[in-house]
DNA sequence: TCGATGAAAATTATAGATAATTTCTCTTTC
DNA sequence: GAAAGAGAAATTATCTATAATTTTCATCGA
């Protein structure tokens, strides 16, 4: 991930704190102290601050007047929502893109899917699922629908990460190639299609709570 | 308006702010001085750049490191991406809220059509067409969604604003009347074909501009 | 044992001050 | 007359300090 060495020091935080929340090392509902986290920061509250508004505006944690701010909580509502969410935008973002996708970009689309198919671990898989969506639907040249794409897809692996943090295993993804597949053939439609089931796809799976009961986990995967 | 007297400064400032900005009050590409405005709601420049942060995540606003803060501009493209994005939202929005609305849900949303009809300015217009979507979707239960819906109807007022000033004449809303009437028959996927199309009408209008030379101006009008 | 109560500590929100950067303006040069 | 450059003014980003609020926790009484 990019540095960004010349952002300003609340773009910083908000970045290392983003990526804690959706990787889950600061659990729900945790509450997230300004002076802790500035002076682990070697910086002042201000722009500590700063970096909980950005946190806010992307969903990632909730702020109440005078009470501070803590990670935002979620359930299986949220999830449904944001995969029906993410299922209309880029079915959107994919037809405005599909016009100007090259083989080239298929090429390196294709090499993402291997990628995530060979992933041992959630993180490197997520992170090839992102790379896959980001490549086909960038070109469309919205940038106002893929900023809100990228929220929606930060607070996905959030979703994934909370279900399948430890456990993990290999896949092969068929849609990705199925939607691959359509757009070399120019069927757009088609593509559309499977990419909106695709990302409405909720996987659940029994997972061991800390108390020994199970329950079950629910995430989208894809 | 709710005041929100109980709101953060920062809170209350971005509201402020952020109605000027749609109502065209600052023009786009204006800076925005932090000292000045702070200046001027007598606090200090603090809980300002919490405003400006708040700005930038609705794309009212854009911040560059070290040169402040400026009103976002926008083009053509982005009234079309703003509507196709509202298009694709609200339809997924009516879709889950259609099961939950009521008769008296749908009289309050025809009493706000009829404020439409008969507005004789766009500011009031805009009120009661915001109303209307409002007042539909709702009942959908979507927090996230909703939220966003509520950004890229802010985005729609400013273009609206923009090209439609002061001038405005008076028009009948057939769109609404269809949608309230298929949702009346229960006819939901009507409803929301209807709400789609009519979210997605851009309005042309030639605008004569300061310097004397007619140029088109965009909006969306729904 | 349980809940109420009331300091004490921690924390938030804002103000005032400072260093660093950008922007503006005026002059000089070609 | 236009472009370039130096210096001044304005502005941003941050830090330190302070007031106000909330949370914590021990104590008291039923």
């Amino acid at each position: 991930m990019a540095k960004g060495t010349d952002d300003t020091i609340a773009v910083r935080i908000s970045k290392v704190l983003a990526d804690r929340i959706i990787s889950g090392a600061i659990e729900p509902g945790a509450r997230l102290r300004q002076d802790h986290i500035a002076e682990e920061f070697q910086t002042s509250h201000v722009p500590v601050r700063e970096a909980f508004r950005r946190l806010e505006a992307q969903g990632l944690a909730i702020g109440e007047p005078r009470r501070g701010v803590r990670v935002a909580s979620f359930d299986l509502g949220e999830v449904k929502e944001v995969a029906e969410m993410r299922a209309a935008l880029e079915v959107l973002a994919l037809r405005h893109a599909a016009p100007h996708l090259t083989s080239a970009i298929l090429d390196l689309a294709e090499e993402a899917t291997k990628a995530g198919d060979k992933s041992r671990d959630v993180r490197s898989w997520e992170e090839a699922n992102r790379a896959f969506h980001r490549l086909i639907l960038a070109p469309c040249g919205m940038p106002r629908l893929l900023a809100t794409i990228d929220d929606l897809h930060a607070a996905s692996a959030r979703f994934l990460f909370a279900a399948w943090r430890s456990e993990w295993e290999t896949r092969t993804d068929q849609d990705h190639r199925a939607i691959l597949a359509a757009l070399r053939q120019g069927n757009t439609e088609s593509a559309a299609v499977t990419l909106g089931r695709h990302v409405q796809w909720i996987g659940r799976k029994p997972v061991r709570t800390a108390s020994g009961t199970t329950r079950e986990a629910f995430a989208i995967v894809g």
